[in-house]
DNA sequence: CGTTAGCACTCTCATTGCATGAGTGCTAAG
DNA sequence: CTTAGCACTCATGCAATGAGAGTGCTAACG
């Protein structure tokens, strides 16, 4: 850490790293000399070598074998020798395009978000849905269905919709239901939770019902974030023992909910967690590259590749920041707001600009 | 096959599987008297063995080891020996239990089924939600949000709810929207898609583009059937390299469709599919306990249980029963239908009998 | 004829020893 | 500071070996 490295020593450094990610079996300093026709020779390669290993950049598995990169080392590489990367214009207007292709609906690009970074990156990929903050009640709608049963329909600004039954008291007819709907939409436009619950008891019964079950829905919905969630990919990191424990990530609601709260605190650059930072022992050989995307501070999500420590950060950045990007758009043209000058999160690598 | 085992036989090829499921390796004829207290010698068992061997329902993987079951061992194993077993009454409480925490909404009891069914497995498991056959219209909704953009909300019979975006050619106001839709409420009530398409082009231009959407939406329903679907204990089955081939059939949706196309086309039996019958190359090494659940023929889902060939069949068939029933229950009490005489799925494994 | 004891035989698995070679660190010279 | 040379280390692969589990077969037995 203490010293800057020397650019011969960077170079190696990268040249150390660009190769294991190649290859995946630790190199040796001769060739590293002949691979890349370096003009020094191997002698001074292991003499730097020697001094990344003492950084802790570098180490070797055992004493007769080449070297590969630490922790460290990928975040030194990732953070101060990748260079700026972006898919190539084909690949973009693919990706483009596919989005095209699909209606208005924010759960089918998820899922289409979701499966281009699987296909790019070779590795998982998940993607939430864009969060409101904070939840505001935009519509609800009453539908009779059988008996005392009636289906709700809450939608929150943001768009999100959410559905589920209500068991009356006593059966009554579409028209009443339609009626209450139609006065709880005027009475609660753009209300946030505290709003609605200090109005509970001041209706009637039903009225009473229906709104006691959206303060309900709605505090869940801040409890247990994340729930809307969408992944692909997940065969594609099973074959190491290593990264295959990253699918606990996936599964556990619990540890995905931690792992993004403690990131992407700030604002919309993409992050690159490496072997998951000492703090998530399922993560110790995977790398994630996260960024948020959406509105910023108001309705956003968040979008991730997992893979392998021994990953193609520049591809795989570039390929989290275009997705973010484009769904970033989606959320500002389409999605459900009480104001108009969003503010779309633009997703750049911490310090690098990320204009393409 | 030709003729049948004797007695003493099955006991024996019993046991050999249910040792073999236990410990996981061959099981041989010393091993099985002495463990099982057997009131005859291992040269007699061994000579049982030859010929169980010679019928294809066990083999021996080298000369000199014990014998383990073949899918066809599997297979007589789970038809004719595998008694009746039920979930423990304070499992079938817990599980009732849990439900019942819950409030009335379809995915997360389709969530909750999954996860009890992965716990209790220590398999893979997945639900997918009920299709209504036919799909016909219950009510849409038209909801104003921003300049030209509409949320359209529409409710199906079954009770699937489907949300999208239209932009419309000119911004509306929410009560021209909300006419619009009562109308439509009432001109296409119970209506299937033949109905919609053929009356397509007889309303103004605001109707047309809703219903023209909305037969959009119905159609991609039929094409892409188990878009709806809830996985859990994806890291149960990720240990053996066979069963990881199984995630395959959780990711990609046509060999999903596909598996499930060609089993349960019959009524609510428990299916056992053994080693991928031949047909699925991704399921060789596994098996999958599938149940229909819900109404039949009108509006019905499959839950089922993945794991290894080598799986304790007695209770997981008896898991995915109990979920199935259970699941068929809410499914009969709380889904929208437009007749109240359904016959709910009870599930039962093929020939015997499933009450409890 | 079905069952059982005895026995030779087969084949896997774990262990050991050994040779190979890649890659290092160190030293001394340029 | 760089480089050539060299002794040294250690993982890896291969062959040989022994132990043990389990078999099939034969002959005796009720």
């Amino acid at each position: 850490m203490s010293r800057d490295l020397t650019e011969r020593q960077q170079r190696i450094l990268g040249l150390v790293i660009q190769n294991y990610i190649e290859t995946g079996t630790p190199v040796g300093s001769k060739t590293l000399v002949d691979y890349y026709g370096l003009d020094f020779s191997s002698a001074t390669v292991r003499n730097d070598l020697a001094l990344l290993d003492e950084l802790g950049l570098l180490y070797q598995p055992h004493t007769s074998a080449g070297r590969q990169p630490t922790e460290a080392g990928y975040r030194y590489f990732v953070e101060r020798l990748l260079g700026e990367f972006h898919l190539p214009r084909h690949e973009q207007q693919m990706i483009r395009h596919q989005f095209h292709q699909l209606r208005l609906d924010m759960s089918q690009w998820m899922r289409l978000a979701a499966a281009i970074l699987a296909r790019t990156s070779l590795g998982a990929s998940f993607i939430t849905a864009p969060q409101p903050y904070p939840n505001r009640f935009k519509h609800v709608q009453l539908i009779s269905t059988r008996g005392r049963l009636v289906l709700m329909i809450l939608v929150l600004y943001g768009g999100e919709v959410k559905q589920e039954m209500l068991a009356l008291a006593e059966p009554l007819p579409q028209a009443r239901l339609s009626a209450a709907a139609e006065r709880l939409n005027t009475l609660f436009e753009n209300a946030e939770v505290e709003d609605i619950v200090a109005r509970l008891g001041q209706m009637d019964a039903l009225e009473n019902d229906v709104m006691k079950l959206v303060t309900d829905i709605l505090q869940r919905a801040d409890e247990r974030p994340f729930s809307d969630i969408y992944r692909d990919g997940l065969i594609n990191i099973l074959e190491d023992e290593g990264t295959r424990q990253a699918v606990r990530l996936l599964e556990e609601r619990t540890l995905l909910a931690d792992v993004l709260s403690e990131t992407q605190t700030s604002s919309g650059g993409v992050q690159v967690v490496i072997g998951g930072e000492g703090r998530w022992e399922a993560l110790r050989d995977c790398s994630i590259i996260l960024s948020r995307y959406g509105v910023a501070d108001r309705l956003s999500g968040t979008v991730a590749v997992i893979g392998p420590m021994r990953m193609p950060y520049g591809r795989n950045v570039a390929a989290v920041r275009y997705v973010a990007r484009v769904m970033s758009g989606f959320v500002d043209d389409y999605y459900i707001d009480t104001v108009t000058d969003n503010i779309t999160i633009e997703p750049q690598l911490t310090g690098v600009d990320g204009n393409d």
